[in-house]
RNA sequence: GCGCCCGUAGCUCAGUUGGAUAGAGCAUCAGGCUUCGAACCUGAGGGUCGGGAGUUCGAAUCUCUCCGGGCGCGCCA
């Protein structure tokens, strides 16, 4: 609706140029938006204040040769010129019934664009290391990921969601001793838990199964394990302890026994982790095991590349890439002096091949801390010629949750953190959803879990879908009382008398908010905002629940109870599509 | 110190390609169920959009500056 007054008014301009006009006109200086006021009719324009000072025209004498130059159509009743020079559009009566048989004619496809060029986009997130369990920071990535993917496939891109496992590197050599450190407490050896060692509980299940699996293999006497081992933290530095510690393990067991352990555990992490996602109903396109990645040599090819291109320098025994040339703070370390190859050098690696894989948009979803860490990313790609534009970076900003008004604590490496599991499993799928897709990303979260959940009209999870239930609440209604709804027919009568049977201001301001979804869709995605969908549904039902209160539905009069079953339906269909994208359900019952 | 995010009604937050009188939920107050689901609806009060300066026909929105809060600033990932 909104696109079709664009291209009208878009019309119109070109008409003038060369005379009213100077020169071309940039199409997308020709924007449409929705009137906040009824008195401004449905649609607002301000070109004409855009345009008068380059023009040397009053805004207001071109306003109106602008209306006068608008093509002939059916769309729009009149036009006029308001206020400092705006053109306020008042459309024909018929306009949101027509709409509204547009949401019964597509069905689950309405509000979906297919445009004849779909870019390519490759959309990662959560990607957590695979050393623990999903937390609740996780969740919130995870609820964004899902849905902005399914936002941007509605606008219509060709989204492919990834999910990059960490699995090689020191983390999960720290994991693997911790499982180790475990394994030796359940075989009945006493040694000190390492102070950076994963504390969390998880880990004793793995070094159980370590036992299930390969008996005492793996056993050491505690005193063989800690022998002339530096000191821990306090006294000493826990980082050395504990490579030490991995170290020591790798001499005891051996290659192939430290392999097993690493292995297992890093299986098991993984595993959980999968079917934490798989229950959150959050699916992946692409599992990438860094490990294969680097095995594969594509690091090594990156950074060859990067050498010829004299991107690389040695400083200190170490190699530096000149991350400064791209707008970073200075220039970062690819190859440690140890000859250990830094994340960062396989993120180059990673992001290249992403963009030889083809993909147009590269969009990483992340955690707020990791913001400093895009610009030299994003450097990387530029050094192989890449417009640094094509990676985007969504941040998700913290979450922090409350029980009876207290904040809880976490931290991966404490014992005690609340897991996505634990969190599901509380408040359900769809509560943890909708409350996590409430605010916007870059705005910090509190998580209420009282509150999320309530079964209470202060819970926005319960509103969106009662309107939903509601629908079809009417419809189990109208079959216990064998009143007569066909839907070809109310189309019908709907084409003949749609905008005479569904007058009044509340059947009027529902339709304009079913007929808004389309834009909503198209917005949201441009600005990667899922939460924008969730207000709006918000809004949707409010319209929904006001006409519902104020009009009944199962009347007697024949055409009059079609034709507002037909709209009720049309707002179910949206609010179920709107729903979907969200990845939450849409009851027939609650 | 530098970088990013945030500061809008009592509380939690929408509102950024600059638009007309700044919105919603909760809370407060006043109303609405013999009839399709009251997990709902109708109405009211409530604002120096953190402060200041600038850009212009027009600023919550853009620029600068200051104040306050969060996060980050490794040869970790």
């Amino acid at each position: 609706m909104k696109n079709e007054l664009r291209e009208l008014l878009q019309a119109a301009v070109r008409s003038l140029e060369g005379s009213l006009l100077p020169g071309p006109i940039d199409a997308s200086a020709v924007t449409v938006e929705r009137a906040r006021d009824v008195q401004h009719g449905d649609f607002a324009c301000n070109v004409a204040m855009r345009l008068a000072k380059s023009a040397g025209r009053n805004p207001r004498e071109l306003a109106a040769a602008i209306i006068a130059a608008l093509p002939a159509n059916t769309l729009i009743d009149r036009a006029e010129v308001a206020g400092a020079g705006f053109i306020n559009l008042h459309l024909a009566k018929d306009r949101y019934t027509r709409e509204l048989l547009r949401v019964h004619e597509l069905g689950d496809r309405y509000g979906r664009n297919e445009p004849p060029h779909r870019r390519k986009v490759l959309l990662e997130f959560v990607s957590a290391n695979p050393t623990g369990p999903l937390h609740v920071g996780h969740g919130r990535q995870a609820a964004f990921g899902d849905a902005l993917g399914s936002l941007l496939a509605a606008a219509g891109d060709e989204v492919v969601r990834e999910y990059y496992i960490n699995d090689a590197g020191r983390q999960t050599e720290i994991l693997a001793v911790s499982v180790w450190v475990r394994y030796l407490e359940a075989g009945g050896e006493s040694l000190p838990f390492p102070q950076n060692g994963y504390r969390g509980d998880y880990i004793r299940p793995v070094a159980l199964h370590l036992h299930e699996r390969y008996g005492t293999r793996f056993m050491q006497p505690a005193a063989a394990v800690l022998e002339s081992l530096p000191a821990d933290a306090p006294e000493g530095d826990k980082e050395k302890y504990i490579d030490a510690l991995i170290a020591r393990c790798q001499q005891l067991l051996g290659a192939a026994g430290w392999q097993s352990i690493l292995e297992d555990s890093i299986a098991e992490m993984l595993a959980e982790i999968r079917d934490d996602l798989e229950g959150y109903r959050v699916r992946f396109d692409h599992w990438v095991s860094e490990r294969a990645f680097t095995q594969s040599g594509a690091i090594d090819r990156a950074l060859e590349r990067l050498r010829k291109l004299d991107l690389l320098y040695v400083k200190d025994g170490a190699t530096w890439f000149r991350a400064s040339q791209f707008g970073d703070d200075e220039d970062r370390v690819v190859i440690r002096d140890n000859g250990i190859k830094t994340y960062f050098a396989s993120d180059i690696a990673y992001h290249l091949d992403k963009r030889e894989r083809g993909y147009d948009v590269l969009i990483d979803v992340l955690g707020a801390d990791h913001h400093g860490y895009v610009t030299r990313v994003r450097g990387g790609l530029q050094a192989f010629g890449h417009p640094g534009e094509c990676l985007e970076a969504p941040l998700i900003q913290l979450v922090a949750l409350y029980r009876n008004g207290e904040k809880l604590s976490m931290g991966k490496r404490e014992a005690n953190f609340v897991t996505l599991r634990q969190l599901r499993e509380e408040v359900g799928n769809d509560a943890c959803r909708i409350f996590y897709l409430m605010r916007s990303n870059d705005q910090s979260l509190d998580f209420d879990l009282e509150l999320a959940k309530s079964k209470s009209n202060e819970n926005p999870v319960f509103y969106i879908q009662y309107a939903h239930a509601r629908v079809a609440s009417v419809m189990k209604e109208l079959g216990a009382r064998s009143l007569g709804y066909e839907p070809q027919a109310a189309g019908e009568i709907i084409a003949r008398r749609g905008a005479e049977l569904l007058a009044g201001p509340h059947a009027e301001a529902m339709l304009a908010s079913l007929s808004r979804y389309p834009e909503v869709i198209e917005q949201a995605a441009a600005q990667r905002a899922p939460h924008a969908l969730v207000h709006y549904l918000r809004d949707l039902a409010t319209s929904l629940h006001a006409f519902y209160n104020a009009e009944r539905v199962l009347v007697s009069d024949d055409e009059l109870r079609q034709a507002r079953i037909h709209a009720l339906r049309a707002v179910q269909c949206v609010l179920r599509n709107g729903l979907a994208i969200l990845g939450v359900s849409a009851p027939e019952s609650m």
